[in-house]
DNA sequence: AACATGGTCAACCGCTAGTTA
DNA sequence: ATAACTAGCGGTTGACCATGT
């Protein structure tokens, strides 16, 4: 795959866009669209690279954007959709009109990413009080604090968990590396890529039934079986998964449940309103 | 009033995936 | 099959502004 060539360097101008520059660009997408922004400036007689005019668009000219503060219903539901894809901003603009997937990254850097954390150590400290004893932060409960029902950020201390390779896009990434550390700070069982890969093909338009949520849990809790082999997709798998164990037991384990959490998160997409 | 610091947000950069020739 | 190209994405940067000292 060739690498595009960045905007033409010579004659390029960068920086912030200007009323008429603003105008010219929206006039011309109105008269004849935007089918393609690399060739679209030189028709057009701006002196931008087609990236640049795209990025302007998108986030700022187009006729539907929706300008202003966003409101709780709307941090609301950018918490809980981040809890569910991670970072995935533009998966996230897409449940939210009007806002692009830019607006979003910032607000959640500069606003519900600290909220975030302040309601994790308001927790934390809680949690503490309550059971001096406990060090690990590996419950369910911390993990899904501040973030409404299923799907729990663990952010601890301004540190995120590890996205899985749905959430990173990006299904061949195996980049959970240091597995211990991971545990100490309280991080859930890392998964390999074959159970992401499973899992996957299970979700599916991501919409999800009671067939599919038994799948997974099925799934989740043959890896979780092998414990610390759990890398080693052996016999063992099959072996678990012919004792027919019942549900309830599996709900004690944290670390299934928090990825399970995430998974069937997932169905909730279809009940967040629009705004 | 002048400077330092921190927050916000528009824009850029570098990368990947998808498409086309 | 492969190279060239485009669109789109997420991370990062830097200018601007508000607030504190």
């Amino acid at each position: 795959m060739g690498r595009a060539p960045c905007c033409e360097k010579m004659g390029m101008k960068k920086g912030p866009w200007t009323p008429e520059e603003d105008q010219i660009l929206t006039n011309y997408i109105r008269l004849y669209g935007h089918s393609n922004w690399r060739a679209l400036p030189k028709q057009a007689g701006l002196h931008r690279c087609g990236k640049s005019c795209r990025l302007r668009w998108i986030n700022y000219l187009r006729p539907d954007i929706k300008r202003g503060n966003f409101t709780p219903q709307e941090e609301e539901t950018i918490i809980k959709l981040h809890g569910i894809l991670g970072n995935r901003w533009s998966a996230i603009a897409a449940k939210l009109p009007g806002r692009t997937d830019n607006e979003i990254k910032n607000v959640w850097h500069t606003h519900l990413k600290k909220r975030i954390n302040s309601n994790n150590n308001d927790i934390m400290r809680h949690a503490k009080d309550k059971n001096p004893s406990s060090s690990s932060s590996s419950s369910s409960i911390e993990r899904d604090q501040g973030l409404g029902s299923k799907g729990g950020e663990a952010i601890d201390g301004g540190m995120e968990r590890p996205t899985s390779p749905l959430q990173s896009g990006n299904d061949t990434d195996t980049s959970f590396e240091n597995v211990d550390n991971n545990k100490e700070e309280g991080f859930p069982m890392l998964i390999d890529e074959s159970f992401w890969s499973e899992i996957s093909s299970i979700m599916d338009n991501n919409s999800l039934d009671d067939k599919k949520i038994e799948m997974i849990w099925t799934k989740a809790n043959s890896f979780q079986d092998h414990g610390d082999d759990h890398y080693n997709d052996d016999d063992d798998d099959v072996k678990n998964r012919s004792k027919g164990r019942h549900q309830s037991e599996l709900y004690n384990n944290g670390d299934v449940e928090y990825w399970f959490g995430l998974l069937t998160g997932a169905e909730e997409l279809s009940d967040i309103p629009e705004f």
